[in-house]
DNA sequence: ATTAAAATTTAGGCAAATCTAAAAATTTGT
DNA sequence: ACAAATTTTTAGATTTGCCTAAATTTTAAT
């Protein structure tokens, strides 16, 4: 059956691709750029364009020279088979093994190579069938399904607007020990008290305490808002 | 630091090669032949002389052309890390997810590849630092320490000599299936009742319970005899 | 001590995945 | 619309890790 010839043979490399596209293709719903793939995994143009057409010839991606790439719907399932890996094991990483969010990333991208069902279903069951990672981000179930969850970024909700942080939009390491260090995590209730109109930094209450965050935080936090009564 | 280098750098098929020969050399003291490698990795011999030239550059083995090869003092460190990391993997398998003791060889196998000295010793605590793995066989620590176990191979030891089954020696899915199928595991009470002068089969008592087993299965078991009272 | 057999190495090639430099197609600015 | 700038692709080279076939060295046999 096509779907394991390529879920086994695929390399390390292949698979890298293939989630790289989905990510960059979730932005907009337009084809994605040589340009931006080369640019995100840190290579050349032209070994981008090599390595598509491999992808093509495996039907993991639909391709037309100058056009940009899309991921066919095997590509799609293939993305989705990683980034569940990828979650699974930064949960993992934190709840068992007590890394903290900022330093699961570089392993799970190792871990998220290894090929066996039964690893990662037994996994998932280790964990208790977690449905998001440690950053917020949903995880993908046995089959590829996962849904978005309701939330809205922290920068664009109304003053006197309340909710429960869920996740964060970048996870660079940098920014996830900066939360850290101002005592933010996933879990606080937030409310936003105040917008400054010059800057945009805002005035908001967390889990009771009253703090400045600037803007460009602000727009890198999801919330979701509490059910009105 | 070289050790540094050495072990970050290492690309997978480097880091097989090292373990196999490490096993290989475990047996005589002898240099390792490089068809005795091939076979093992199942590879040509000429594919083992260039990836042997390799190492040697990286002062992984000793080489000179013809007289086969042994590792240095760092092959061997670096040996002992990959063989901690495998057999701390089938360790969690089987306590955490539940594999049984023939499923853990070919994930470990992928597992043990993983660079990141934090996951490794993260999971070796949380598995609360064993000495041993699924199959009896010791676990070296961070340092590369490791003590082989006393014992002795069943097909070895003296008429009415009873001991723990402590380990097997042939650790194949097809010989532990058996195992499982004939209620034969680490743990067992096993006492030699009889030797069948005609083939070397054995009559045993394990757990109490009286059966026959074959020399060649006794041959691949090992047992640490009671201590005398 | 030669010769035959076995083990090992060399030579030359191939595929994956990358690179640089140059060519081709597309997009943009006026 | 057309030249310039940008993006993308092609061509050709490199490294890793493997292969086959041929040559070389070591070992074993008579």
């Amino acid at each position: 059956m096509y779907f394991c010839v390529n879920k086994y043979l695929m390399t390390r490399s292949e698979e890298n691709y293939i989630k790289t596209i989905f990510h960059l293709g979730r932005k907009g719903t337009q084809e994605v750029a040589t340009n931006a793939i080369a640019e995100l995994m840190e290579t050349k143009p032209s070994s981008v364009t090599d390595m598509i057409k491999r992808l093509s010839e495996k039907d993991l991606v639909n391709y037309k020279r100058y056009q940009g790439v899309s991921l066919t719907a095997l590509g799609n399932k293939t993305a989705l088979g990683i980034i569940r890996k990828h979650r699974l094991w930064e949960v993992f990483l934190v709840e068992k093994l007590d890394f903290s969010w900022d330093e699961v990333h570089e392993v799970a991208e190792q871990l998220e190579h290894i090929k066996s069902d039964k690893l990662i279903d037994s996994l998932d069951r280790l964990l208790a069938f977690p449905k998001f990672d440690p950053h917020g981000d949903p995880i993908p179930d046995k089959n590829g399904g996962f849904k978005e969850r309701d939330r809205e970024l922290l920068s664009e909700v109304p003053i006197n607007t309340g909710g429960v942080c869920v996740g964060v939009k970048d996870s660079s390491a940098t920014f996830l020990k900066f939360l850290d260090k101002n005592g933010i995590a996933l879990g606080n209730q937030i409310k936003v008290m105040e917008i400054e109109e010059f800057d945009g930094s805002l005035n908001i209450e967390i889990d009771g305490r009253k703090m400045q965050i600037s803007h460009v935080i602000a727009s890198n936090l999801y919330i979701k808002a509490n059910d009105e009564i």
